[in-house]
DNA sequence: TTTGCATGCAAAG
DNA sequence: TTTGCCTGCAAAC
C-alpha cells in the first residue's frame, strides 16, 4: 500500500537501527530461506529508497531488494530510535486501536525522550507503535517472508510483492529502469527527465504518472491529488499537456514528497487554508482533493467527483475543474 | 462474523 | 490479461 514516502521512510529507519551491525537473517515462512542464507551472519551497510523500492546492502556485496506491492509491511521491533515526526503519524498518536492497544505516544514514550527504548514499530500505509511484548526475540507473526534480527532490532517483512538478493550490477539495473526519485535525484536533473519524457508520449498522463519508468515513487492517491492540484484533465496526452504544467507537476511531486517522508502521512491539502487544513487532519476520511471522493462534491466547485477504472486502477477526478 | 477492497508489482497464462 | 501476494481495514451482514 506505501507510495514513495513510507518506503523512504523504511530506509530511514533501517539506516538508523541496523547500519554498522551483523545481521542474523532467516525466513520464518520459509519461502525466502535460500536468500536468507545468502545474507545471514554479514554486516549490514547501507539502507537505500529509490522510488517504491528498498534496497539493504550487505558487507560482501549482495543487496537485499524489497518491494511492498500493495500490502506488504515491515514490522520494527526492539530497540527502535523513532525520530519526532513519527508522533503526528496518522494523527492516531494516543487513541486506542481496535485490539484494545494504545497506539502512540505517552509522557515517557521513546521518541519523545532521548535514549531508545523497547517499542514495535510498523511501517506500511500507516505507522504504529505499540508496547513490545517481553520476548526477545519476538515471536513472528503471520507469515514472516524475511526477519532481519541485531543484537537489539527485528524487522520482520510480510507480504512483498519482491524479495531477492541481487547483486550492485542487478540493483544497478533495476535502478536503471526508474524514473527519477525527488528523494534521490537532482532537483534539476528530475526535471528535466521527467519533462522530456512525458512531453513525448501520447500516453494520458493519468498513467504517465504513475509508470515508474516514467517518475518513482507516485501511487493512486498522489496521482490523483497531483492531477487535482495542477486542476488538469487525467485523459490528456503526455505531450499535449503544456511544458510549464509538465515541469508544475514535476515540482509539486518534490513538495508532496518531501511532506510525505517527514510526517509519514499522504497529506495533500497543504495549500487549503489552516482551519479548513487542521479539520482534513482531523479525520481520515477528509484529508484528500478527490482520492477516494466518488460521488461526493469538489471542494473547490461542488460537482461530484468522478471515477473510472484506467489501467487496472481506480482514477478520481473533477470532471469541472480539471480541464 | 464475514466479505470485499486497497496507497502495486511480477509472474503466469 | 489474469493471478498471486495472503495483510489490514471497514462496510456489510
Amino acid at each position: 500500500m506505501p507510495e514513495g514516502h513510507s518506503v523512504h521512510r523504511i530506509a530511514r529507519q533501517f539506516a538508523a537501527n541496523f547500519e554498522g551491525s551483523p545481521v542474523a537473517v532467516s525466513s520464518p515462512q520459509g519461502r525466502f530461506a535460500a536468500g536468507a542464507a545468502q545474507l545471514d551472519g554479514h554486516e549490514l551497510v547501507q539502507a537505500k529508497a529509490v522510488g517504491k523500492q528498498l534496497f539493504l546492502e550487505f558487507d560482501h556485496g549482495l543487496w537485499l531488494r524489497v518491494h511492498l506491492g500493495i500490502y506488504g509491511a515491515w514490522d520494527f521491533a526492539g530497540d527502535i530510535s523513532v525520530d519526532d515526526t513519527l508522533a503526528s503519524a496518522g494523527g492516531r498518536i494516543g487513541q486506542t486501536n481496535q485490539r484494545g492497544t494504545v497506539v502512540g505516544a505517552h509522557e515517557d514514550s521513546p521518541w519523545s525522550i532521548g535514549a531508545p527504548r523497547r517499542t514495535r514499530l510498523r511501517m506500511a500505509e500507516s505507522e504504529k507503535l505499540e508496547p513490545e511484548l517481553e520476548t526477545w526475540p519476538p515471536e513472528p507473526v503471520g507469515a514472516v517472508r524475511v526477519r532481519l534480527l541485531t543484537e537489539t532490532a527485528c524487522a520482520d517483512l510480510r507480504g512483498p510483492t519482491a524479495c531477492e538478493v541481487q547483486t550492485i550490477e542487478e540493483v544497478d539495473r533495476t535502478i536503471a529502469k526508474l524514473g527519477p526519485d525527488p528523494m534521490v535525484d537532482d532537483a534539476a536533473a528530475g526535471e528535466e527527465r521527467f519533462t522530456a519524457v512525458v512531453r513525448r508520449k501520447p500516453t494520458p498522463i493519468a498513467l504517465l504518472l504513475m509508470d515508474q519508468s516514467v517518475v518513482s515513487g507516485i501511487g493512486n492517491v498522489y496521482r490523483a491529488e497531483l492531477l487535482f492540484r495542477a486542476r488538469l484533465d487525467p485523459f490528456r496526452p503526455g505531450r499535449e499537456v503544456p511544458e510549464e504544467v509538465v515541469r508544475g507537476l514535476w515540482r509539486d511531486w518534490v513538495h508532496l514528497l518531501r511532506i510525505g517522508v517527514e510526517t509519514g502521512q499522504m497529506l495533500t491539502m497543504d495549500d487549503l487554508d489552516p482551519d479548513a487544513y487542521a479539520r482534513a487532519l482531523a479525520s481520515r476520511d477528509d484529508r484528500h482533493w478527490v482520492y477516494h471522493r466518488t460521488g461526493e462534491p469538489c471542494r473547490v466547485c461542488g460537482t461530484p467527483i468522478a471515477m473510472t477504472e484506467l489501467g487496472g486502477r481506480k482514477l478520481y477526478w473533477c470532471p469541472t475543474d480539471q480541464v
